[in-house]
DNA sequence: GTCTATAGGTGGATAGAC
DNA sequence: GTCTATCCACCTATAGAC
């Protein structure tokens, strides 16, 4: 860790890259102090426990990310550059810190979302709603096809990213670039990919008699 | 566990769920004993040690998940059906078994897919392949939109249901429904949308020039 | 604020009786 | 095949010097 970062900061950094590598039970305190280059025992003195120290990890990293959702949403001018525009922000985090979707990965099957369920709240009140909301817009106004719940449809258009970054190693294998998951570049290429996927979708009018919207 | 089992699949169940829901380092060789009626020093007669138990069990689960896979999608007699029935397969699996997305979720960020990259390669070469070429034949034919990568769009496809389920909690969250999740009749509804929601994605034409088709 | 030392508890794995 | 008993290693958290 540098020199000019505080030992609450360097703890903070090594606690979030080693539970985003090795899991919350897998982590050990000594580790994180050895990590963050300070005594391990210092951490009781900046955090309860650490479960807190976890609870502010993800805190941390989430909270910006949402911030920056909320951004990009407010600022897009069209429905298609709010989608590509969400879709991007949280491509470029997982592109840039390949850890993050890991450390999500891991708060959702060990934790059941526990740590971050007010941010998500604040979620589903915010972007995902009005996401949703100008999806149905869409569709009433007959610029979007209207067989698709847009509840679905948002989660739909999340989702392709996320997966990607959590399932990079499996992405890789099947993809044909190794263990390892797709270069940066494939990965990048993909984010793209998952905004016109979701805007293919979206936008299409169905070919034939249109069916019943279905209700979720 | 019931009495008419023998030992070796009863250390085989109970550590399948509890690695499921509580991860492989946190599951005690004490906790799949006691879960399976019968002593914990038990497990190291039908396994080399803990690894390896937990390497079956995967091989066990996902090994049958894709021998479904390859059936359905054999059986399939357009692109629509094939496409439907992989992710009616995934989703039934995964409604049915609760505890199976959260077992791959964690494989997949505990150890980088490695128990399962032999299912893994064997499903690149198999359905996944197949899959892509139907995509690009489709496309080719003018079937299908040519602006979109295959193996791209065979990944948007299946990555909608996984995350679904992964990130189950939090969707729940996002669709109102709390922290315990969406409803089995809500995850069966999503199922049947995002197959719609794929369909919808690669059957639409372009509405003016179509784009190039992307290289990943 | 940062350290040393350690208490108190639990885990994976083995030895060996039956 | 299944059990009891146990070893040794390691972890979280605290007490207390500096």
């Amino acid at each position: 860790m540098p020199p000019d970062v505080d030992s609450r900061t360097a703890i903070l950094d090594a606690a979030e890259r080693l539970f985003a590598e090795r899991g919350y039970a897998a982590t050990t305190i000594k580790q994180i102090g050895t990590a963050a280059g300070v005594n391990s025992a210092l951490l009781y003195y900046y955090f309860a426990d650490k479960e807190r120290l976890y609870h502010d990890v993800l805190q941390r990293l989430l909270g910006t990310l949402m911030a920056e959702g909320e951004r990009v949403f407010a600022a897009a001018r069209s429905r298609e550059e709010a989608i590509r525009g969400l879709v991007r922000v949280q491509g470029e985090l997982m592109v840039s810190k390949p850890h993050v979707p890991r450390l999500i990965a891991r708060e959702l099957v060990d934790h059941k979302a526990a740590h971050v369920s007010g941010l998500m709240a604040q979620l589903a009140a915010g972007v995902f709603k009005r996401l949703c909301e100008m999806i149905r817009e869409g569709q009433d106004s007959g610029e979007l096809r209207d067989d698709l719940d847009p509840q679905f449809a948002a989660v739909s258009t999340i989702a392709q990213v996320v997966y990607f970054h959590i399932a990079r190693p499996a992405v890789g294998i099947l993809l044909g670039h190794g263990t390892d998951g797709p270069p940066e570049a494939v990965a990048r290429a993909y984010t793209v990919h998952a905004a016109d996927f979701a805007i293919a979708a979206l936008s299409a009018q169905p070919a034939r008699a249109p069916r019943k919207r279905r209700k979720p």
